[in-house]
DNA sequence: TCTTGACCCTCCAGTAGGTGGAACCTTTAT
DNA sequence: ATAAAGGTTCCACCTACTGGAGGGTCAAGA
């Protein structure tokens, strides 16, 4: 099937499965007018990257999955040991993101939010940067 | 003072430091050996930047935070407006992350994690793209 | 048959926010 | 004199695509 019709199917856009193509994660065959030809075994890869990348796996981890999923004497444990790697870095992500919601939430309450040029804001932003290590000045 | 000690003092590093300069988000004198020669001024705007960076801004914000500092005749309520801006791109983030987080736990939990090539992982991979819209087959 | 429009192709450039390295110059200390 | 530790420019690379130019192909209608 054509790449426009594999991209209906599989949610990605045309652009994004060539390059997939391109770095080599999915390969296809080629029409006799030099169109791109999906089967059933590409699309089920390509539908397997859309679910991995929704679910935060970088490019690199979607290979290995699909390389993990290609192979019948795969353990469950190293699919699972690939997923936790994942769910470590996006809570790691999250807490982050977290405590600049907090500080954010500080500042922004501070600020008097008026036509006033004082502003608790940029005095946050000027001043200390503790969070630095070992300041001396 | 030199972009080494600039960088010491504001914790961003030297690389960071003649990049803000390339694309102008600060200006340094030269010295007559050329080396970049930055004053207290300047050292403000780049630990000013530093904070707003560390803070989740963008370097177009940072941009605008540093004419708003710069302005006497800000309104404070245009710096907390974007501030809020950033606040909710935060939480916008936050709720993705949570969302992808709750769908890792569910297939981590779900794969046995042993020898088997079992995986319900996979099989989770592998299944429906019920959140893609509007599918047919 | 011709044309129109919807496909498809490749290749190049750009995005954010830097980082790394090569090749070279300057300063400072020994 | 020389070596280390700074500084300089420029170019390439990273992630994961996206947009566009400039062209070829295909199916349908006049």
């Amino acid at each position: 099937m054509n790449i426009g019709r594999a991209a209906e199917k599989t949610g990605l856009s045309v652009k994004t499965i060539r390059y997939y193509e391109e770095i080599g994660l999915v390969d296809a065959d080629r029409a006799e007018n030099g169109y791109r030809d999906f089967g059933d075994r590409q699309i089920t890869q390509l539908r397997m990257l859309a679910q991995a990348r929704h679910l935060g796996f970088g490019l690199e981890e979607c290979r290995e999955l699909l390389d993990l999923n290609a192979d019948p004497d795969r353990a469950s444990r190293d699919v699972q040991a690939l997923a936790v790697r994942n769910l470590d870095a996006v809570r790691s992500k999250i807490r982050q993101l977290q405590d600049l919601e907090a500080e954010l939430e500080r500042l922004i309450h501070e600020c008097h939010g008026d036509d006033a040029p004082d502003c608790a804001i940029l005095d946050g932003l000027n001043g200390s940067i503790d969070h630095l290590a070992g300041r001396k000045a």
